[in-house]
RNA sequence: GCCGAAGUGGUGGAAUGGCAGACACGCUCGCCUCAAAAGCGAGUGGAGGUGACUCCGUGUGGGUUCGAAUCCCACCUUCGGCACCA
């Protein structure tokens, strides 16, 4: 440790963020500053949390610092306003991208992980300056964490909401593994970017579309911002209309269509089926059967991108098969087509071309027929008409209104067992086995006598074992497969012999509870206290990125409903408050590693220190909005706390004047005070930066009092942003330990009672003068010192003034003519 | 195609119905220096004027208003999300 220096030398040496920065590090550490006594009841609780990072080749992202900085400015202004606040951090540290690493290094992700977290943690993140609680570290690729991510799994099973079942999935060719639907963004895998291809295969889900009405509902009560409640209604894409049932002619088979329009039944001119829809395989005649399988064959090679191409032409075939309109009794053929996907509604539809423009597209292409039953003003000859109107051809619905109409038909149809009304969403059950190495064992085993049986609690963790080859296999199953060790099990149930599940869990399922584990870190005999977790939950305040609103944060949201459910929560909802920060550009351009322009935070906080960098991406922009990187910025920054060092340093010269006028620094405390509640970090920069600049200009008129009185609040209100320069800064000044222990200062609103107040005075609108007058000066009078005025007078000579416009204290408009 | 956000000096941005450009970056000039760096000081939207000043100016066009960067309508551009969801 350097010398101490003692408040009240001046050192005249200059800033030295690496010499400061060390000593305040082993300063905190050294007294547990920021270890949280989480059952300390004397204050209220602040639950400061942040999104924790994969460990990961690159290292610690500039995204990542971006988010720590905002998130730990708003921890140390909460706990020096007095709440107790928690702020843990841990590593999600399984899962593919942590396991890819591992693959092109050779090294077995267990011991290549245990590594990187220890880079991760003590040569990056240590030097943030956040005050992190490292006692309640989490590592989810510890067993002491993945137990209860398993036992997570088994009150899932137990509620029914984990199911195995075959459905058709997502498979990424490249990371040889299935994936959620979540994790596949416009045809391609979310984590390397490769198209995915379709399969049908046995999986595990969590059946969270259960839940699609509470996680679209409860949206309502949540502190969120828009954009993120907007993501997860369109994901979840609840959609109202009707379930109506076509039979296949002759054999009376009924084949149910979910439809949005019931009022248009009496225009549906025939039947689609996904191409994977089982009746397909009953109902096709011998005629049409080698076309048939030919299309489905076709079908099913295409990659999800392919298919999802809107420039395609419609595709289909005739099975040769008809169906009954429920409606009017026609006869209608039955199609297969890919534009009908099996994943949605029934995976049918009723095909109404005159009212649908996809319908419209296939019907011309195949010359079926098009008929009009909702009235339009130009025909549907060339385009479907897609809007309401009075429907038509449609026997006793004629002359109604479409809306009415959907109502009227469905009751109708449903009174002839027909119909009913239905609800489908777009959300689909949450997929969550992998067939990967780097991940919590499903626990489950299979008995020859008793079947899939749920692994006993008390068996618990089922431990990931340590193995020679733990590369992907590519034939759909984990690599844990081929290790006999493992997958060799007894029946828990009856003792016989018996296998285990060898696929590991997704890795959102272990960061979709991490926030309940983080109080509770000292328990190994269960998942969360109930006592800390009634006192510590929900999470007050969540800050990340925008990339996790329908991957992360829906996942949370379902895991805390169910646990809520199950009667393990008193809360149903995780993050009450959540706020994201926008994407840091550089260059102009997103970051990446192929268009080399990524930021190293460490090489900044080297030069610069980290209290510069912090206070660098807090300055940039707005927190919650994109922002480009600039290197020559961040230099301007380190000269702004080089200057208040100096301020305070050279305190001694300055002060013992006679006095001067305080207000500017309450008004500067109101508006930091202001800005921060909002996450307005820069322009809380901004107004220090004033402050320190006003500092400069009027500290010989100060007395040595309201000096030493500025200087300290300053520090003070940098102590959040920059918190090791606050920490020096406040020491030279004499304060004691430590400024992170303080109170945020108070403005007191008498001193921002104003003398003068400046009112601006128009012609028409535009400024031409502007004078000092008392508050509360009357309008007559601004009216007479206005006419006075030699700016004033030139434009009110010789016209009328029309009108005045007077806004006490601020404000004067003539208007004349 | 649909939904959303945003367009302000050379640059990042401030101002959400009332003084456009706070605070910075950059640049110019000056001080310091043998010189440079650092530091400090002054200036810095555009055009005009010796000058006090004047006019113009917040993507484009229109509107509301005493007054619009801010509200409304249309369009253009950029970014983000979704995309055959019946």
């Amino acid at each position: 440790m350097a010398q101490r220096v003692e408040p009240g030398s001046r050192t005249d040496e200059r800033y030295d963020p690496k010499e400061i920065e060390s000593r305040w590090r082993a300063r905190w550490e050294e007294s547990g500053l920021y270890r949280t006594n989480l059952r300390d009841d004397s204050r209220p609780k602040y639950y400061n949390l942040m999104e924790f990072p994969y460990p990961s080749a690159e290292g610690l992202h500039v995204g990542h610092v971006y988010t720590y900085s905002g998130a730990d400015t708003n921890g140390r202004f909460r706990r020096m306003q007095g709440y107790n606040v928690f702020e843990p951090m841990g590593f999600d540290a399984f899962g593919i991208h942590s396991e890819n690493y591992a693959l092109k290094q050779g090294i077995n992700p267990m011991d290549l992980t245990a590594r990187t977290v220890r880079r991760y943690r003590d040569e990056q993140m240590v030097r943030l300056g956040c005050m992190w609680d490292w006692s309640h570290e989490v590592n989810t690729s510890q067993p002491d964490y993945y137990r209860w991510t398993q036992w997570l799994f088994l009150q899932m099973y137990r509620a029914g909401l984990a199911v195995r079942k075959s459905a058709p999935v997502n498979w990424c060719p490249s990371c040889l593994t299935v994936l959620a639907n979540e994790q596949v963004i416009n045809g391609r895998c979310e984590r390397c970017d490769t198209e995915v291809v379709q399969k049908e295969m046995v999986q595990w889900f969590f059946k969270i579309t259960e839940y699609a009405d509470r996680l679209l509902d409860d949206l309502e009560k949540l502190d969120w911002p828009e954009i993120s409640k907007r993501l997860q209604r369109n994901w979840i894409g609840r959609s109202e209309g009707a379930e109506l049932v076509f039979e296949v002619a002759d054999t009376g088979e009924p084949i149910p269509v979910f439809t949005t329009r019931p009022d248009t039944v009496f225009g549906a001119t025939y039947v689609v089926l996904a191409p994977e829809h089982p009746l397909v395989e009953r109902i096709t005649t011998p005629e049409q059967r080698e076309a048939v399988e030919a299309y489905q064959q076709k079908v099913s090679y295409e990659k999800e991108i392919e298919r999802l191409s809107l420039e395609k032409e419609k595709t289909g075939v005739f099975t040769g098969a008809y169906a009954v309109n429920p409606a009017n009794g026609e006869r209608v053929p039955i199609w297969i087509a890919d534009y009908v996907l099996m994943t949605y509604g029934t995976g049918a539809i009723m095909a109404v071309p005159a009212h649908d423009e996809r319908d419209h597209e296939f019907a011309r292409k195949f010359g079926l027929p098009i008929v009009e039953v909702i009235e339009s003003e130009g025909g549907v000859s060339e385009h479907a008409y897609t809007g309401p109107g009075t429907m038509k051809r449609s026997g006793r619905f004629d002359g109604t209104p479409s809306e009415e109409g959907k109502r009227a038909v469905t009751e109708w149809l449903e009174s002839r067992g027909l119909g009913k009304r239905a609800v489908t969403y777009r959300l689909r059950d949450w997929l969550i086995s992998r067939q990967r190495y780097w991940g919590p064992p499903i626990p489950i085993v299979y008995c020859e006598r008793d079947g899939e049986v749920p692994v006993p609690e008390d068996q618990l963790p089922v431990v990931l074992p340590h193995v020679e080859d733990f590369r992907p296999t590519g034939t759909g199953k984990s690599p844990l497969a081929t290790v006999e060790e493992f997958y060799k099990a007894t029946c828990p149930r009856c003792g016989g012999p018996a296998v285990r599940e060898t696929d590991v869990s997704d890795t959102f399922l272990d960061s979709s509870w991490y926030y309940l584990r983080y109080p509770s870190t000292e328990f190994d005999d269960r998942p969360f206290d109930p006592e800390l977790t009634r006192k510590w939950l929900p999470v007050d305040s969540y800050m990340g990125g925008k990339e996790h609103i329908v991957l992360h944060h829906l996942y949370s949201r379902f895991v805390t409903k169910v646990l809520h459910d199950l009667g393990y929560l008193d809360f149903d909802e995780p993050f009450q408050h959540l706020r994201l920060h926008g994407i840091i550009t550089y260059q102009g351009a997103k970051m990446s590693k192929s268009r080399g322009n990524v930021i190293n935070p460490d090489e900044y906080i080297a030069r610069y220190g980290a209290d510069t960098l912090r206070t660098y991406l807090l300055f940039m922009g707005p927190y919650e909005e994109d922002n480009d990187f600039q290197d020559t910025a961040v230099a301007g920054v380190s000269r702004f706390l080089g200057r208040l060092y100096a301020l305070v340093d050279s305190r001694h010269e300055h002060g013992g004047g006679p006095g001067t006028d305080m207000r500017q620094m309450h008004q500067t405390i109101g508006r930091v005070t202001h800005e921060l509640d909002n996450l307005r970090y820069h322009t809380a920069i901004a107004a220090l930066m004033e402050m320190s600049n006003w500092i400069t200009s009027v500290r010989d008129d100060m007395t040595s009092e309201q000096q030493e009185d500025a200087l300290r609040t300053l520090a003070l209100m940098l102590a959040p942003i920059a918190p090791f320069t606050g920490e020096e800064l406040w020491h030279r000044l004499g304060g004691e330990y430590s400024v992170h222990n303080q109170r945020w200062p108070e403005y007191d609103p008498a001193a921002l009672g104003k003398s003068a107040v400046t009112i601006v005075v128009q012609v028409n609108g535009k400024v031409r003068d502007r004078f000092e007058v008392r508050p509360g000066t009357p309008e007559d009078e601004a009216v007479r010192l206005a006419h006075e005025s030699p700016r004033v007078s030139p434009y009110l000579d010789g016209r009328t003034v029309r009108k005045i416009v007077w806004v006490p204290d601020r404000l004067l408009n003539l208007v004349v003519g």
